[in-house]
RNA sequence: GCCAGCGUAGCUCAGUGGUAGAGCAGCGGUUUCGUAAACCGCAGGCCAUGGGUUCGAAUCCCUUCGCUGGCUCCA
């Protein structure tokens, strides 16, 4: 056995490591640098104190790596571990993986992290380090870890250990005097956690249950170099100034107001504007596509969601019953139930479908108090809703309707990637879903099957479904990598059952139609949030409140400034003309910080040759144009809905 | 709902037991100016709310409301 030699290679090169060897040995042989933290072998990514197990071929794996970056994060979640242990020993260790731009790690302690115990955390987890302790994996037999959990007691660990599948090996590991149960992997040493930052505390029950205990989860990051810890510090501050909250204070679009209630939003004339304008477009949009528009009422008798099972449901997130005249009726939480009463309202052949009935329709659901979130996460909202009423074989063919208009809007709005979802059933859980099994196989059929045709990748998503049908859910990456629930397209064979709904076939018979329910934008109030911060407050020149501001250079130009304001006003434009007292500079500077795209700064010069100096608020000074040179181009940037400024 | 933090002028924030402050915005003047902040002055606050401790509370304690970050959930 000692005498075993495995031959690595690596590119054009290998190296000879006799039996035992591990990869930080071929690390060296190879003179790979600090910045490897792992090393690739096939598809798998080894640690670095791991053994070579047999003759190779290998790459190093950096930060680049994803599985590098989670082993490199995941170390930093035992170190963050580890310093607790020393500051508070009485801390619990519960859990503590690597996650997406970072990591957390959840204690139960007595009295809950303070800001100040942040930093002394982060203080002492430099000194761990700086000791630069190996980080070595130990497999053990279940007994011996619950005992060794035990006896520290570690009694989160010991009910993980006990709930590990049968077979599977059993790991810990130590650094230092710290010992911790995980099933790796991890970077060599605490040496190679170089950049890192704990960033916030927060409370988080065992296990997501709210019946379980709260724990104390603290979040932080880490990276290989400073500059890009700082860089991704500095992403965090960059979502902080395109906060929706932040910007729709500054450029008065919408508030919330603390004496109306929590979760309800109030749209200022600019953010109403905007808000027409989308609707608009939406409508339009619609039209042309074959949907019929309605609007229903919002409120209904109880019995009608009793029908439509929301009472059974959904009671939760809906308002309680008010009384009208000894009636019980309900704040709507969805359109569906009007819009089927409305389909319902006159017998329809096959000739009549499909049906497709879109309303901007108001819905009031009740949201805990804790999870509401400036205008992304309300309890009244406004949605984009339709319902498609068709015949079973016409299912498909309407969803690729959807489709296609779903990618028609995003595309105008400048969503240029998103990512789809086919929500289906949880399978362990069918009792959750109404609706026989042959009727959920047909329904996820048809939304898979249009979903390939339209060329769309997507992930199968179970458990996600709704109550009542499949979906197909769409995520949207805006202008900073975020995704965002958009789109997402339900099939229902649930409700035209209880609703009873039917159609005249070719044959004379009744028969039941197949429903879909359908957002695109999902809720004006969140599209709008999102779009805010989607442009980060500049919105293109279609939607922009205030399309042009006319800036006079001084008093002598008022009357020039205004002749300039009417012509624009005339040709449609939204136009603020600035005749204010303050200086030119003052005035421009207030109109970039409103995100307005075109200014136009009026002179003697301008007003002797009726021309306009044009300045736009990102492209700076365009120089002089012709009045009406600059409003067709204007007019064509924002009547094609252009994204980029015209006048480049 | 739960855990933690926060709530001072329209906005952004100082003030941590001893008479409520600044900048910006607003208002009144002066200034008429060439591409991101002219100057002078004035006004503006039940320090979220209700209670308590104290000779004295923006400040310390409790209640309620709201917000923020999470847990959970979703358009």
């Amino acid at each position: 056995m000692a005498e075993e030699r495995h031959e690595v290679k690596w590119e054009d090169k290998s190296c000879s490591l006799e039996g035992g060897s591990t990869f930080l040995d071929v690390k060296k042989a190879f003179g790979w640098k600090n910045d490897v933290l792992m090393v690739g072998e096939g598809d798998d990514a080894r640690e670095l104190r791991a053994r070579v197990t047999g003759s190779c071929t290998v790459v190093p794996l950096t930060f680049d790596d994803e599985r590098a970056r989670w082993a490199l994060r995941h170390t930093a979640a035992h170190i963050l571990a580890q310093a607790v242990k020393r500051l508070r020993p009485d801390a619990k260790l519960a859990i503590g993986p690597a996650i997406e731009d970072g990591f957390y790690y959840d204690f139960d302690v007595k009295t809950p992290f303070t800001p100040e115990d942040l930093e002394k955390i982060e203080a002492e987890m430099k000194k761990i380090v700086s000791e630069n302790s190996p980080v070595v994996r130990e497999e053990v037999d279940r007994e011996k870890a619950r005992e060794l959990f035990r006896e520290q007691g570690e009694l989160y660990k010991v009910e993980l250990v006990e709930e590990l599948p049968e077979g599977e090996p059993i790991s810990l590991y130590r650094q230092g005097e710290f010992v911790d149960l995980c099933a790796g992997p991890h970077v060599a040493s605490t040496g190679m956690v170089k950049a890192f930052k704990l960033l916030s505390v927060a409370g988080a029950y065992w296990r997501g249950d709210e019946r379980l205990p709260m724990l104390q989860r603290i979040y932080g990051t880490a990276f290989m170099k400073a500059e890009d810890l700082q860089a991704h510090l500095d992403r965090l501050e960059e979502i902080k100034k395109r906060d929706h909250r932040r910007l729709a204070k500054d450029l008065d679009l919408f508030s919330i107001q603390e004496e109306g209630g929590p979760g309800l939003v109030y749209w200022h004339a600019k953010g109403a504007l905007i808000r027409e304008l989308i609707e608009d477009f939406w409508r339009e949009e619609h039209r042309k596509r074959g949907y019929d528009i309605v609007y229903s009422p919002h409120i209904a008798k109880l019995d009608l969601w009793k029908t439509s099972g929301h009472w059974n449901w959904y009671k939760e997130s809906m308002y309680s019953p008010m009384a009208v005249e000894e009636v019980e009726y309900l704040l709507k939480p969805m359109n569906c139930p009007f819009h089927i009463l409305m389909f319902k309202n006159a017998t329809r052949s096959y000739r009549d479908l499909p049906i497709r009935m879109g309303e901007l329709g108001t819905v009031y659901r009740f949201e805990r108090s804790g999870v509401l979130h400036g205008a992304l996460r309300v309890r009244g909202f406004t949605q984009d809703d339709a319902h498609l009423f068709c015949t079973p074989e016409q299912l498909e063919e309407e969803i690729i309707g959807v489709l296609e208009l779903t990618q028609y809007m995003l595309k105008v709005f400048g969503y240029s990637e998103y990512y789809c979802m086919l929500s289906v059933r949880d399978p362990e859980d069918k009792g959750k879903y109404a609706g026989d099994d042959d009727i959920w196989e047909m329904g996820e059929a048809a939304l898979a099957s249009a979903l390939k045709r339209k060329n769309l990748e997507y992930k199968i998503d179970p458990g996600e479904a709704k109550f009542y049908g499949p979906a197909i859910d769409i995520k949207i990456k805006d202008a900073l990598g975020r995704l965002w629930q958009g789109p997402t397209i339900q099939a229902d064979f649930n409700l035209p059952e209880r609703f009873d709904i039917s159609y005249i076939g070719e044959d004379g018979a009744k028969h039941r139609p197949v429903m879909i329910h359908r957002t695109v934008l999902g809720s004006m109030e969140r599209f709008v949030a999102g779009l805010v911060e989607h442009y980060a407050g500049a919105f293109p020149l279609w939607l922009s409140p205030t399309q042009v501001q006319v800036i006079p250079v001084s008093e002598k130009q008022a009357d020039y400034a205004t002749k300039v304001s009417e012509r624009l006003k005339e040709k449609g434009f939204r136009v603020v003309s600035d005749l204010g007292s303050e200086k030119m500079g003052y005035k421009i500077r207030q109109a970039q910080m409103q995100k307005v795209p075109y200014m136009l700064v009026v002179g003697g010069r301008e007003a002797e040759n009726g021309t306009v100096s044009v300045r736009h608020r990102a492209l700076g000074d365009l120089g002089s144009f012709a009045l009406d040179e600059f409003m067709d181009k204007a007019a064509h940037e924002a009547s094609t809905k252009a994204l980029e400024p015209a006048m480049k």
